[in-house]
DNA sequence: GGATAAAATGAAAAAATTTTTATTTTTTAT
DNA sequence: ATAAAAAATAAAAATTTTTTCATTTTATCC
């Protein structure tokens, strides 16, 4: 993950560094906003933090030029203030979210990496494949696989189950909204799915119903 | 905005009870999780927010049972805990957001509404119509309308940019791809699509494109 | 007001998806 | 090894969705 961090005190800006880079994070660490706006890509980033409280600019200003070049990155400021307004006019910017000093590092850690992950909701099946459970796409190699309404439904219900095995009543339920259909469609839905796939990673329980393997 | 409050300290829960009542709120109180979850009915709130150190069964195990029947409500755990390993383990468990004692009520009051009106992403078209741009589905007085994959698409597009107008040759790039159709095609798609509506909201530019008029 | 272009409409053809039926293969228990 | 049940497969029927074509209605410009 590349973090943009941009803290005015170098001693606390190069602990939350140090700290960052050690769970394998890349950190570009500047002092100066000024600085960090004439050097950086803002649109290279997965996270800025930014300090609130800095002499030259502050770092809402500093989040307003930088979202003009990257308007989907989370931003969490970082401040001393123990002033209210300042979360408000953070929240208020669009920030993902607000930590105050003195915070722990590893609580630090934990809000980017919940804001990172939660922005995708992509579930990994195989090496090669993988499900977005929000938009119900179907990826392989980041090409999406052209699935069908009722293909979507159906792996929906088993990745959303992943591991686990999906009753054919379940999926029945689910995917056909309880329409009374004979038993062999879903066996036909499932010979159809796998038709497009070049792993077959969907598992048949004999007698119970369908699952997809763990991966990793 | 419903929010079911979890709080053992009395004089703490009846003043974040109060404060947010204050914004409009409407909140249950309980001091007993034990009491909470045979009285509620989780799926009624927007949010939870839950104290993490009670006596009679924590937060955590607290969550984990309204979950079963609201999987997505957020919730804010609350604790005077400094210990980040709870932290993690909200998180772990799902938690939206997490707020150490003593914070300030317009804090929490910020943290809350963040959650409450980011986590949707339903669109106000008309009084009775809602469209959710993550689902794309439409929704007339919450009952969801049967729309096929190119209604859903066009829709999209049309609320993406609500209050705009959407050029004929955008719509023809996004919902067919770019394909080669008759120009025809779009404006029976539209046909079709007001057939199912009970309002028209789907205005015609002439000689442009469509729009939705923005609501309110 | 009439001419003209764009949009709406209705009906039907074409294409794609869903479902059933019939048959073959696989798995499991005996 | 064989019978029985479940699953996979193939082909065709049924249904739904998409697209085109022909016609009518509507809006706009002169």
């Amino acid at each position: 993950m590349r973090i943009l961090l941009v803290e005015d005190d170098e001693f606390i800006g190069e602990s939350i560094k140090e700290y960052l880079e050690m769970q394998d994070n890349r950190v570009d660490y500047y002092s100066s906003p000024i600085k960090a706006l004439e050097e950086v890509y803002p649109d290279h980033y997965d996270i800025f933090l930014l300090d609130i409280n800095m002499p030259e600019m502050n770092g809402y200003e500093l989040y307003k030029e930088l979202k003009n070049y990257a308007k989907d990155v989370p931003v969490i400021f970082i401040t001393a203030y123990s002033d209210i307004d300042h979360v408000e006019k953070a929240f208020d910017l669009g920030a993902a979210d607000y930590i105050k000093k003195p915070f722990e590092l590893k609580e630090l850690e934990l809000r980017i990496k919940r804001l990172v992950f939660k922005n995708t909701n992509e579930i990994k099946i195989t090496q090669n494949y993988k499900f977005d459970l929000d938009k119900l796409k179907l990826f392989y190699k980041d090409e999406e696989v052209d699935l069908t309404q009722n293909e979507k439904y159906f792996l929906e219900m088993l990745v959303k189950n992943i591991g686990q095995v999906v009753e054919l009543e379940r999926l029945k339920d689910y995917v056909w909204d309880g329409k009374d259909i004979c038993n062999n469609t879903i066996r036909t839905q499932v010979k159809k799915l796998r038709n497009k796939l070049h792993e077959n990673f969907i598992k048949n329980i004999r007698g119970i119903g369908y699952k997809i393997e763990k991966f990793k």
